[in-house]
DNA sequence: GCAAAAGTGTTAAAACTACACCCATGG
DNA sequence: CCATGGGTGTAGTTTTAACACTTTTGC
């Protein structure tokens, strides 16, 4: 089939930015990129780039992520485009944003040549954001906030075995309000969707902690709080 | 500032479609338009077009909604981007999607000569449409269905005065689901979402009705249900 | 007077909230 | 032996779910 060409008529680029967040150090912290080109010298910004001609908008967000982090298979969810003409002053670039949850062990981070470097920030105490990168991150907050009480997407934030207490410190970091302990296991034991692993986290001057690991990693509705 | 020749580069033209509902005949209903264009002669789609050059994408889905509606100040809220590489036959074409709720009153539907036509189909009875639209329509109903539960968005499909009957009537069409009366009202008074307007519905071979009115006509998140 | 939708409370079950003490370990 | 987080149950409150009859109108 003959393609019709659009470039006579209208066109933009299109990119994408991952927002992609980890819990470290007791906080909800984001991934950025700190920038070399003008006017955005000084400026950190979500990892993005333009998408290729023969990708998927979803498989570049993929692989940006792997470029940042090495990681895939991790829960990675479409969170909203961005489309106002000068959000870029280069030129028309419709962005479609991303958020991703990874876990922080054993994470390397990747810089390129592109970038003066990559870094953690909570999203308490962020730096001054490139393009509408700011919208965006808190755009990407509100999500995970609200989709952590009625999803089981924590399961992307938390190593292969965990204990119940590392569980419920990563969702009161990111809710910000704390939870009520035999509550917050009784909810998490009647939903089902942990258990134990037969192993004990020891080594720490406090009583020993079962671990547990999650049944499905895979995102699904589930009333957590 | 010099802005960058993007069209070196990667580029895709931006369209958008918007899935407009209605709830008429006592079902969900979406209006889609019929094609003239090979290869989809015969098939219906969501209405859509491209994004112009100097367009937010966001005005360009309420220009495209109020083409073919003749409506504005309605709800309208961005869906997803749908970006797959062949999902426009014609090139590379990513749409960003929205969808839009209008009362069903007084609308007069316009066809352009762009098209066949324009009708109100039953979410439950589509033809067979073009492009991704089948995907596009099903999950804008996804969605409509999870934000009525949570949100206060009704507002949008009903006409300014209304009975508690059929408010409910439209929780339950597009929910496919019946609601026990006396809770329902209960639940929706204890929101104070609503009041009276003094008037009564009359005319009807039953018991006149009070007329209600939404105290506010703007998004808000409410537990409804 | 009949058909059809409007309007109106109570009760039982389930879910949620608040709350305090003992346990096992490392140092 | 002390500091630290792990682990456990109950009672009061709130929220939800189920349920039936009387009223007002047009025909």
């Amino acid at each position: 089939m003959k393609k019709t060409d659009y470039r006579k008529y209208e066109f933009a680029v299109i990119a994408s930015d991952v927002v992609i967040f980890t819990v470290l150090e007791e906080k909800l912290q984001v991934l950025l990129i700190k920038m070399k080109k003008k006017p955005f010298e000084k400026c950190w910004a979500a990892p993005g780039g333009l998408v290729k001609p023969d990708e998927n908008v979803d498989d570049a967000a993929k692989r940006l992520l792997f470029e940042k982090t090495g990681l895939k298979d991790v829960y990675l969810e479409q969170l909203y485009t961005f489309g106002k003409v000068d959000r870029d002053p280069f030129g028309r670039v419709v962005s479609v944003a991303y958020f991703a949850l990874i876990p922080h062990s054993g994470i390397m981070l990747q810089t390129t040549e592109e970038y003066e470097g990559v870094q953690w920030f909570p999203v308490d105490a962020l730096p001054p954001l490139a393009y509408d990168h700011k919208e965006i991150v808190a755009n990407a907050v509100n999500r995970l906030r609200a989709k952590l009480e009625y999803t089981n997407i924590v399961y992307s934030l938390l190593p292969e075995a965990f204990t119940l207490g590392e569980l419920q410190k990563t969702y009161e970091i990111i809710l910000k309000r704390n939870l009520d302990k035999r509550n917050f296991r009784k909810k998490i034991f009647s939903l089902g969707i942990i258990k134990k692993t037969g192993k004990i986290r020891k080594g720490l001057p406090n009583r020993p902690a079962e671990l547990y690991t999650f049944v499905h990693k895979k995102p699904r509705v589930v009333e957590i709080l």
